[in-house]
DNA sequence: CCCAAACTATGACATTTGTCATATAAAGGT
DNA sequence: ACCTTTATATGACAAATGTCATAGTTTGGG
């Protein structure tokens, strides 16, 4: 059992405002565990009783449409915490968590985090700041989704993924998703999201490697987003 | 001034949570204001600095696109809170909040909020929920503007309609609003809305007076959102 | 009460996007 | 290493949606 100061998603995440007591008390009581690629943390409707820590890794935030095709909400990564909303809203999960890298996360039972919560107050803070900013997020996404075209979401979409995921040391990105997921992203049928990725290579905006993706030219992609 | 206590928003918002001390504090400290229809409460950008409490009315919650339209987010009316994010979050505004009906409410400044918030923990749970029935909501919107199309959501919007707002004695719709409004809550063109609008009616799913919408026929409505 | 401005409605057409079919390429299990 | 399955790619076409034009209708201010 390793100790929680250490750990990145102190970090990054609302736990950095947990003291050194409060971090002693989650070394014990945590559980680690390892998701290979294209497994679920947890799925849409499972009562989730806890909170993730993920210590490494990727995974995507879905949610099952009447249609049958599964909608990407949000990507979270190393760093971050999962199934904060669905504890404190006390209900079942609202989305589901599959891993797109193998990942590497820790679970903290509910009893655990609602205790800090009641205690520590900067911790609560941290929480509800992290909700609102998934929040300010949604409703930014929405307008996105409702106002610009397919051609515009994957331009915004391909910056995106390079801006918070990176690129590798090759200059391609370094979260590598299938065109399916990324259709899934912008809210578009797979042929044309694969379509408008062949037409971006073609006006020498991205280069396709397989799965690889390079952005050549960031400038002109913007300008397509607008 | 009037006493809170009695308030209709008291009995539906967070602010149930607040003790009878709390509410007369709060009494003494709210300002209160009517706002006509089409005028703003605040607008995406502003310091709210503050929460509103809707007395009376309905406004919209919108976020202007790129393109230069409005989107509808989310319509708040008689009961509810407004302006918890920013508040929580500490930013500005991040949507303008537009009267939709003449509204009656009252501000209650950040000062105060942040104290019930820091004495009063069933009070924080309250809002924090709230936020997160936001985020819920938001994110189920999000599924659906990706993956259905206008007709689909136009239905489903006038579902939602009458299940929030319910029915004039003439059994129309009792929120009216401008087709151009209906079309920047399904996020497509005045055109197109008008058009399925037009296509519902010769269907006798629904009857149109002026601004006035009779919902006919709620089965087959439901079964076109699938 | 009247008039300008805004809203509603509809046609014609262009553009975008989805669907189906098919071919090739890549990945993963035994 | 082989084979099945899955992912990527592209064409052809249909359907959905947006845009522009125009006309009738309603609304609100003076």
């Amino acid at each position: 059992m390793s100790k929680c100061e250490q750990c990145i998603v102190r970090e990054f995440s609302a736990l950095k405002a947990l003291t050194k007591d409060e971090l002693i008390t989650m070394s014990h009581c945590k559980t680690s565990s390892k998701i290979k690629k294209g497994e679920a943390l947890f799925v849409e409707g499972d009562n989730v009783n806890g909170v993730f820590c993920i210590k490494d890794g990727v995974c995507k935030m879905t949610k099952l449409s009447a249609n049958g095709k599964d909608q990407i909400i949000k990507l979270t990564q190393k760093g971050e915490l999962l199934g904060q909303r669905s504890l404190i809203s006390d209900e079942p999960a609202n989305l589901s968590a599959i891993a797109v890298e193998d990942m590497e996360v820790c679970f903290i039972p509910k009893s655990e985090i609602i205790g800090f919560f009641n205690h520590n107050n900067s911790f609560s803070m941290n929480i509800m700041k992290s909700v609102c900013g998934d929040l300010k997020d949604a409703d930014d996404t929405l307008v996105d989704l409702a106002q610009k075209n397919v051609k515009e979401r994957l331009a915004q979409t391909l910056l995106y993924l390079e801006e918070k995921f990176g690129v590798l040391e090759d200059k391609s990105l370094r979260l590598q998703l299938s065109r399916d997921e990324i259709a899934s992203i912008i809210g578009t049928a797979t042929e044309s999201c694969i379509r408008l990725l062949s037409e971006f290579k073609k006006l020498g905006l991205i280069e396709l490697n397989g799965k690889k993706i390079t952005i050549l030219d960031r400038v002109k992609l913007k300008r397509i987003v607008e």
